[in-house]
DNA sequence: CTTGACTCTGTACCCAGATACAGGGTTTAC
DNA sequence: GTAAACCCTGTATCTGGGTACAGAGTCAAG
């Protein structure tokens, strides 16, 4: 399962980690891994004399914030711009700032939902619990949903059709 | 653009919902809806002589609650479950009771874990607006991440190397 | 009875985000 | 010098959640 340690400990040594190592650390995956590069998330690693992946160890970071910004609702292209951006260094943060408070704004939607979800479904659970199952009504998470429900239109599903004519995407 | 008024009145006096009406009403689609049916969200609407669809108006509160609880995070597939339990009625409780008390554990670490990043992502914000973007140092979101960031490992992609032989995934 | 808006079924396609696999090269311990 | 365990590139495939036709029927008005 594990690999052999031996290289292992060579690596160490060098400082400079191979994609399976880098996979180990992170649980990202080769694949994922070269996936991103090609996505241009990574850009492009150093290799060693025979065409491996040579990562250096930032490269642990800077999965870690893609990770965290992917669980936080950006999408790989996003990532990738934010990543650019600093890459030029001379960046328009501004962009980014927007877009960041704009990721917020959603969140905070998202937890307010997700926890009054959350509620009902405890409550729901409760009331089982507390008389038995019989009586009809099986759902109060479906019963009820209208009653506190802001509705169908109230949520954010608008730009879903974007045209993709933006080739991009190496 | 919007279809002559005619039988809209029609329809309003026969309490019962065209496909297309229901696509207005929830801002859904034809398309989703056939697609939503398909998959056994909707169950089979009434039909009319010619094959129409002819939706009771509850299939907008259906809708409402798929529509929120998507929003919050569950798979189709998911859904389906719950409404297929609700449907059932009748019920093998425990098990219900179960699958609730496994969704309510689940629904209570992912609130968990959007609550951390909602509050990294706030803090990185209020750190940008408080010393201006200038200097080199351009994005606080990527150069202090790991600051207060957890590290890859404690972000919540744990299932990701797994063999995928399992489709369910409940 | 034609026209236009609407509907039907079925199949194909799209995008994001990965995964898998084929067909090869490299490293290294034994 | 060979086998295990890596790594490479490239392409194909998968899952979720839909969209987009194509080809045909329906319906109400003029």
């Amino acid at each position: 399962m594990l690999k052999t340690e031996r290289q292992f400990e060579k690596r160490r040594e060098g400082r400079t980690l191979r994609i399976g190592e880098v996979s180990e650390a992170t649980g990202i995956g080769v694949e994922a891994l070269r996936f991103y590069e090609r996505r241009g998330l990574l850009g492009r690693p150093a290799r060693t004399a025979s065409g491996y992946r040579a990562y250096d160890e930032e490269v642990l970071e800077r999965l870690a914030f893609i990770k965290r910004a992917q669980a936080i609702g950006f999408s790989l292209d996003e990532i990738t711009e934010i990543l650019e951006m600093r890459g030029r260094g001379e960046a328009p943060c501004v962009e980014v700032r927007e877009a960041a408070r704009r990721k917020l704004a959603e969140l905070d939607v998202r937890l307010r939902e997700l926890r009054r979800y959350r509620n009902e479904l405890a409550r729901t659970l409760a009331d089982w619990d507390e008389r038995g199952i019989d009586e009809g009504h099986f759902c109060g998470l479906i019963e009820h949903s209208h009653v506190h429900a802001p509705a169908v239109a109230a949520v954010p599903q608008p730009p879903a059709r974007k045209k993709r004519s933006e080739g991009k995407r190496t």
